[in-house]
DNA sequence: GCGACAG
DNA sequence: ATCTTGTCGC
């Protein structure tokens, strides 16, 4: 893929929100075009406080049929504590460096948290979209700012996400009866293009299928890792 | 000052 | 995020 953009990672608290500050003025949002979909990536990092590592994995799947085509996994020493709503500035360098090793020219990246439901507009999604120039969409497990109201009790009903006056995100139900998923557009997406994305990838359970695989790939890495270490 | 707070 | 076996329910 294209290089991705850079920026300074040695920041400070004031520093990083200042470039946060600017960089979600950047951030577009553009219908995704679901029918030309062909393949979907999901991305995600595992913690090793012992090796002081941070693994992540990138899994790119065939789309709508959800097949696993391509795996790719990146190490680096952890250099930023976890800071709620900084959260892109501990888990993005490792990502980009694995993304580089991607060779399927995925159309969307599903990522693992925020996309602009965010303080400032710029989650862990959408800062990553900016950076690789592709569309990413957010599918948080909970909450981080904004309110929403009820939800309806089956697959697929949804609720839109509300933060300072202003539309965010949806709260969707991906399966009947399991707590709902957070899911925001990161870059280059649609808050109904996302929502429908994300539905369509969940299935059978209710994380969307590129970010479980990206989930569990990096802790078997992690595990892999931490057993070669201790021989 | 108090409460909230993605992974 | 991570620590972890069994267990409640469809």
């Amino acid at each position: 893929m294209n290089p991705p953009s850079h920026h300074n990672w040695n920041l400070d608290y004031r520093q990083a929100v200042t470039l946060q500050e600017r960089l979600a003025k950047k951030v577009r949002l553009r219908a995704l075009p679901l029918r030309k979909t062909r393949f979907v990536a999901g991305a995600d990092i595992a913690v090793s406080k012992r090796l002081e590592m941070l693994v992540g994995a990138i899994a790119v799947l065939t789309f709508p049929d959800l097949e696993l085509v391509e795996k790719r996994f990146a190490k680096r020493k952890i250099a930023f504590p976890y800071i709620p709503g900084l959260l892109s500035f501990r888990e993005i360098p490792v990502l980009i460096t694995c993304v580089q090793k991607v060779k399927t020219p995925f159309d969307v990246m599903l990522c693992d948290g925020q996309g602009i439901a965010h303080p400032r507009g710029l989650g862990l999604a959408s800062h990553l979209g900016l950076l690789i120039r592709k569309p990413t969409i957010g599918c948080a497990k909970s909450l981080l700012v904004g309110k929403f109201g009820e939800v309806g009790n089956t697959r697929g009903a949804h609720s839109p996400l509300v933060f300072n006056g202003k539309r965010v995100g949806s709260v969707l139900r991906t399966r009947d009866g399991v707590k709902p998923v957070f899911v925001s557009p990161g870059h280059l997406a649609d808050h109904a293009g996302s929502r429908r994305m994300i539905l369509s990838c969940a299935n059978r359970y209710r994380l969307p299928e590129p970010i479980r695989h990206a989930d569990r790939l990096a802790g078997e890495e992690k595990r892999r890792l931490e057993a070669r270490r201790s021989r």
